[in-house]
DNA sequence: AGCAAGTATGACATCGATGGCATTGCGCTT
DNA sequence: AAGCGCAATGCCATCGATGTCATACTTGCT
């Protein structure tokens, strides 16, 4: 895979020392700034370091420094995704504070791929890990077997594992959406909603649901329809909701993605069905689409700093941090049922 | 500033070696499928290394086989902004292929964290440097003294330096914007930039005034609006503009954050102005807004590509790929003058 | 002048893996 | 029966830095 790589060759402390004319150690006192290095050598042994080009192979000082590396691996879904891109903005900003560097890694939302990436990140030494799960299993995340290496669930309930998580209010969210159209005099809502095997997703669900068991009402059932996994199929989707005989008056989409979907199917329509979606995003507000809204990047900060107390040194029992949601009225959440 | 970390203590293979009953170096040709191996010897070592739950120590394996890791670094502006996102997800795609993994940093658009960045990456054996440029000055990044580390220069030309490069062709948007509005009769036409120490920024200001000097226009001389920085700003001088007595007919927006505030402050109007926005984004369909669009998404591929091309040993001059543009007509940018 | 304390420097082991070379033992050829 | 080839294994050096300890040389004080 990468075995014909070409190395480069650097030049070496040795080399330097050499040229200075000072011993290795010497010259490692030099330019790590250590006391009892005389002024006229130091300054012979920096103006070596110069003419060759030498920087210090951080490669090497982490082994000898025990082994371990400055950085902090990120699993999750594709950047492209503007969720998981505030989250690893979030990180990165957090991460930064502490000299720690964010590597990240898509997991495809593929089980197999992210248990790879897990092994790939735990040999690469990584202080901590955090992880969006792809799916209902996390065994594979097991923090038992990783020796200390913190592990950090984002969104996803760490079932099981003794580990650390910061989550959505998915329930709260999903209930809220519900409560907001109940309120608006909706009774025929559709809920468009992806993977089922994403708990989210689920929780998402069954907080809706519960704002419906609440007020007795059972007219939403047929309209439930779960497994959109992208724009296309929610828009999609939702035309086909509206071409029914006795089509829903609104709708509850339940992420970002599937939003967008639902938006371009309603574009252009005279007299469209009222619309809320979870997650917010960029222009939701020129839109006047009414969202359940939360903080992606709080969710990466948050995360971020679970994970550095625990490369600190905390000890405590697995802590989970929830992000709350709130009902964001554009308009489109408003609109009567017709 | 991480110096206070706690280490994390793995079981070393020697200590898998020693549980198994063998030397050291049948222990590591045992794990790493080498020939010459009895089966009996094989599965004991592997039991051994499940039993201690050894895993690799990747920092190690890299010093030993040449002081150079499987990483590499990503210098941009935050991960927030859709744009990098993009670029970001294009290339851990395309890194991936080849068994490398992608470092992000923000280089929060300043100059010396950008040079302090680039040395810390090198310091961490990255095999290359992948680098939007925060600024005009390239000179932290030259080449010659980074022995062999291919750097890719994104969006921005690496002015003077031999580095290749992927750039997108923002002059010819910038023209192709100007064209469009005067093709639809449009004179006084305002420009909303951002600062104009970046140099894809002046491209398309450029290109853009080609175009105007191209049919004798000058009208939109007074309606040139740099160093606009983000999206609060870009709202609130499009509705100075609009404020103007004789306010113009058009708006060129010249990046994605600016076309969002633009966008704000036309929200509502009986009688917007055209707009046409450089950068494609979400949703830009069902706003129905005209954009120069080009694939944010593939010059990250395309730089990858570059940067492993020289890792695996290319040899040649720089090349510089520049990826195209085109104006994709939703509405916005056809609205004749009023 | 003589000795303790301190400064500047160097030799060497070490972090955890892998590469090269040496060694052992066994089956097979002739 | 001696010798050869090959499989299986082990020993030691090595990657590039840093930590420990030893040593030579000043300096200051009595």
């Amino acid at each position: 895979m990468s075995e014909d790589l070409v190395a480069v060759r650097r030049p070496t402390l040795t080399q330097v020392a050499a040229l200075a004319g000072v011993s290795l150690k010497t010259a490692s006192r030099a330019l790590n700034g250590e006391p009892n290095v005389a002024p006229e050598t130091g300054r012979r042994v920096r103006e070596a370091a110069d003419v060759l080009g030498y920087r210090l192979n951080g490669i090497a000082r982490e082994l000898r420094r025990g082994g371990t590396s400055a950085l902090v691996g990120l699993i999750s879904g594709d950047l492209a995704n503007p969720f998981y891109s505030a989250v690893a903005s979030g990180i990165e900003r957090e991460l930064r504070q502490h000299g720690l560097q964010l590597v990240t890694a898509n997991n495809d939302e593929d089980a197999v791929r992210e248990r790879a990436l897990v092994d790939a990140f735990l040999e690469r030494r990584v202080r901590a890990l955090l992880v969006v799960p792809s799916g209902e299993q996390h065994q594979h995340l097991d923090v038992e077997g990783n020796h200390g290496v913190p592990f950090v669930f984002l969104d996803r309930a760490p079932d099981g594992l003794a580990a650390d998580a910061v989550l959505i209010d998915n329930a709260g969210g999903g209930r809220a959406a519900g409560e907001h159209l109940l309120g608006h005099r909706h009774r025929r809502i559709a809920v468009v909603a992806d993977l089922s095997r994403l708990a989210p997703q689920r929780a998402r669900i069954d907080g809706f649901v519960s704002a419906m068991r609440a007020v007795g009402n059972a007219a939403w059932e047929p309209y439930l329809r779960t497994e959109v996994h992208d724009a296309r199929r929610a828009e999609q989707t939702v035309r086909e909701l509206l071409d029914l005989r006795l089509p829903p008056t609104a709708v509850f989409t339940a992420n970002n993605r599937l939003t967008t979907g639902a938006l371009r199917a309603l574009r252009g329509l005279a007299d469209p069905p009222a619309l809320i979606g979870f997650d917010d995003f960029d222009l939701a507000d020129v839109l006047g689409t009414t969202v359940v809204a939360h903080d992606p990047m709080a969710l990466g900060r948050e995360a971020a700093r679970l994970a550095y107390e625990r490369v600190a040194g905390h000890r405590g029992p697995a802590r989970t941090i929830v992000v709350s949601t709130s009902v964001v009225a554009r308009g489109s959440g408003e609109r009567p049922p017709r």
